[in-house]
Formats: C-alpha cells, structure tokens, sequence
DNA sequence: CCACATTTTCAAACGTGTTCGGGAATACGG
DNA sequence: CCGTATTCCCGAACACGTTTGAAAATGTGG
C-alpha cells in the first residue's frame, strides 16, 4: 500500500478551473499592466470563464491578493538571522525591506486595510524574528509588537514613497495631477518651497538601514526600561 | 467708496449649491455614520439634489475629504515651537500626531494614494517645522525630507493601528472576519501565537514619543553626519 | 435507472465613483 | 426684446467588486 492517495472522485460538477490557475493568469497580468489595472472581470476573461465563477476559489479580491504575496512570500531569500537579538532584529527587519522593494505592491496592498493579518507562515516567520528578538533583548510582548509595527510603517512608507515615485515618472493615468506641493506659497512655506522636485527624491538603502538602527536602539532601549 | 465688493452678478444659471453646503453636509454624514459609509449618492441626497451636481463643486471625492482634512488643519491648536532644531521637530512631529489621533480618518485617507499632496497651506506649516529643524540642525534638504517622511510613517503607521483596532472592537460590517493572526501555527511561530489578542494592544503616547525621540535622534546625527 | 446531495458555473442585479450629453436658467450685447 | 455665451443641473450610462439565485454536471444511495 504505497500511497494510496488515490484522487478519489468527490461529487459535484468537475471544476473547470483551479486557484493555481487563477493565481498563475493574476500573476501574469500584474507582471504585464501593473496591479492597480488587475480587475476580477479581465482576470476572469483571460482565463475564459464567467467573473463570478472566480469567488468559488477566492474570497476576494484582496484575499486573492494576498494569496499571491504569500507565494512570494515563501520564496524570498532569507538570511541567517544572527543569534544577538538587536543585530537579528535589524536583520530581519532589512529582509522584510528588501523583498518589499522587490515587489512594491505587495506594499501597498498590505497597507491598505489588513496590515499583516492573512498572510501566511513564510512570510510571517520574519515578523517572528522581529518580535522574537526584542523579547529575547527583554521587552515585553507587548511592546516588542510596538518595536515591530514601528518598524513595519518605517519600512512600508520608504517603499510606498518609491512606488508612487515611480508612477509619478511614467506618464500614467494613475497619475495625479497635482503632483508633489504644487501650489507653495514660498512666503510661509520656504522650506518646502525651496525643495522642489526633490521632494521626491528616494533615499538610498544605507539611509533607510541608519534610520532604522536608530529607531531600533531607541525602541529596545525603551522595551528594556519598562522590564529591568 | 467704502468696499466696492458688490457680489457682481456673474453669467449663468444661478447654483442651488455651494461647496462649502456640500462640505457641511459632508462632515454631519461624517460625524454620524463613520467616513467609510460616506457615498457621493448620500451625500448629494442629503442636500436634495443630484449626485452629478456635486462633481461641479468638487474635483474628486477624495478631492472633497482633502478639502475637509484642510479645514480641520486650520483649526489644529499649534503648540509655540521652540527655537531648538531638535526639539522644534519633536513638537511639530507630536503635533501631527496628536491632530491626526483626533481625526484618525484623515490618516487613513492621507495615506491611501496621495500622501501628503494637495494640501493646505495650514496643515503643511507643521511639515514646514519638521523640514526646517533638521536643515537648521545641519541637515540637506534632500535628507530633511527623508527625515520627515520618517517622522510621517511612524506616526500614521500609530494612528492606522488604532483607527484599525477601533472598528474591529465594534461589530461592524466593515470588520474583516479573518482578524488578526487567526491561525497561528504555535510551533512555528511561537512568540506570535503567544500573543494572541494582545497584537492589537496599542501604546501610550508617551510610548509613541519615546520611539519618536529615538528615531529623531538617528535621523539628525545621520543627517548632520553628511554634511559637516 | 432514479432521485438526491454536492459542487461548479454564470447571467442578472446592486451599489459604488465617475463621465457624457443635453437641457435649464441666467447675464450680456445687439 | 432677441440671440448668444456662460454656468449649473441631472438622467443615463460605464466599469468596478460583489451577491443572489438558478442551472448544469457529477457522485452516491436506493
């Protein structure tokens, strides 16, 4: 009796459509025009097969979403995470930041409404290595959920600043037309007013990991404060 | 000649509406049923009139919420700003983020695609304080922005958090169901599943301003680090 | 072979933000 | 007083995500 995982017939109408599927035509048309341009009834179409029969394999939209950064989630390389816990925490965090610039979207879907809850264990294991280590360095639970999230939006923003940069760049229709501070008033907005265009300007990573050094330390500082 | 302002009588049909009615009506659907639930059909029924009129008032739904999120900056109570580079960004940054925890919906849509463009001269003289106490600690332009946007992240990411946590508590249609962390695998993912519903534990201000200090700090030495 | 349960598919419809085209009401120039 | 320009209003329609209800296609038990 070897396997004996035989695909025993369950009744029903047979499926003429498969997640993997779905998600293989989703990945495919977001490689090509984008996400933002991702709708249910194209994606629906591509695989040629009514829209609403695609909410028997997903939930939503956002779920199928989801669902796709979880893919990518498990296949994202991860470092060894140093045992020190501050050092593993910045490790982490710098992982989590690299595979967000990868994928920006993934960003920016995770931002819009259900921060990281849905995903997956893959990607959940470097949130894990966060919180992990700012335990071990002896905060709380409670506040190590604190260091992540702090670290989360710190990371988040920079990638969302670049996405939306980026879009800005090409001539999208996405683009909004009031661009980045339009209209300043140079008398009571010098500062702002002298920037320009380089409001956009992107950081580079050695800045966003300084950054996130120091938020690191002033934050694990703190943890290790309220539990001497 | 005292005024000489008389309303001169302009060409046209003569408008039933007003934008600043469409925006009391809008902030009285606000205050009541939650910004979420706020449709352009309701909003142009409640004034008794058609839902297209109001695209002639406004630009944009979100058009018209930036609108209100400018007013709201105006009445913002500003805090005398000290004189001292970094405190001056540590008390701008508290501001906003006092301000935005008042109204935690204006974070939600000042993060959702626009970030901080399109708006008033008001609200963007808290960011003005930001960008010039780091210039005036040593800092380029071009770092002063990204020690803002820093700023911006950390604070909104707090504020998400909340507004997020808040609905969650009230059984409310727009609650997802999938919750935060459901299904943790507890071998895997020890510390998370140990933390069960304390993910959504949120944090005191002055936790907040701790970590805000810490990553104020790391920001301006870095910045001033470059330029000498 | 025949009901029955089960699963998949899909057309129709709803509510959303937004655009289009035409109609209504006014001021102005003759 | 008349025609034109200008401003405003609104019904109809579009694409979107999603729900509902029914029809189609299978396995299973009698």
């Amino acid at each position: 009796m070897p396997h004996a995982d035989a695909p025993r017939p369950r009744p029903g109408r047979p499926p003429t459509t498969s997640r993997a599927q779905i998600l293989a035509a989703a990945r495919g048309l977001i490689d090509r025009d984008g996400w933002e341009r991702l709708t249910i009834r194209k994606l629906a179409a591509e695989i040629g097969v009514g829209a609403t029969t695609l909410y028997h394999h997903v939930q939503d939209k956002e779920d199928l979403l989801l669902l796709l950064i979880n893919e990518y989630g498990e296949q994202v390389s991860r470092p060894r995470l140093p045992d020190e816990p501050r050092e593993r925490v910045i490790v982490a965090a710098a992982t989590i930041h690299d595979a967000l610039a990868a994928w920006p979207w993934a960003a920016e879907v995770l931002t819009t409404d259900g921060f990281i809850a849905r995903l997956g264990d893959s990607p959940l294991g470097l949130v894990e290595a966060v919180v992990a280590g700012a335990v071990d360095h002896g905060c709380t639970p409670e506040h190590a959920v604190y260091v992540f999230r702090s670290i989360w939006y710190y990371t988040v923003g920079e990638i969302l600043v670049r996405s939306h940069t980026a879009r800005r760049g090409q001539g999208d229709a996405v683009t909004r037309q009031g661009a980045f501070f339009g209209t300043i008033d140079a008398g009571k907005l010098p500062h702002l007013a002298a920037l320009g265009d380089r409001w956009a300007v992107l950081a580079p990573r050695d800045t966003y990991v300084d950054g996130l050094r120091a938020l690191v330390d002033g934050l694990l500082a703190q943890g290790a404060r309220v539990r001497p």
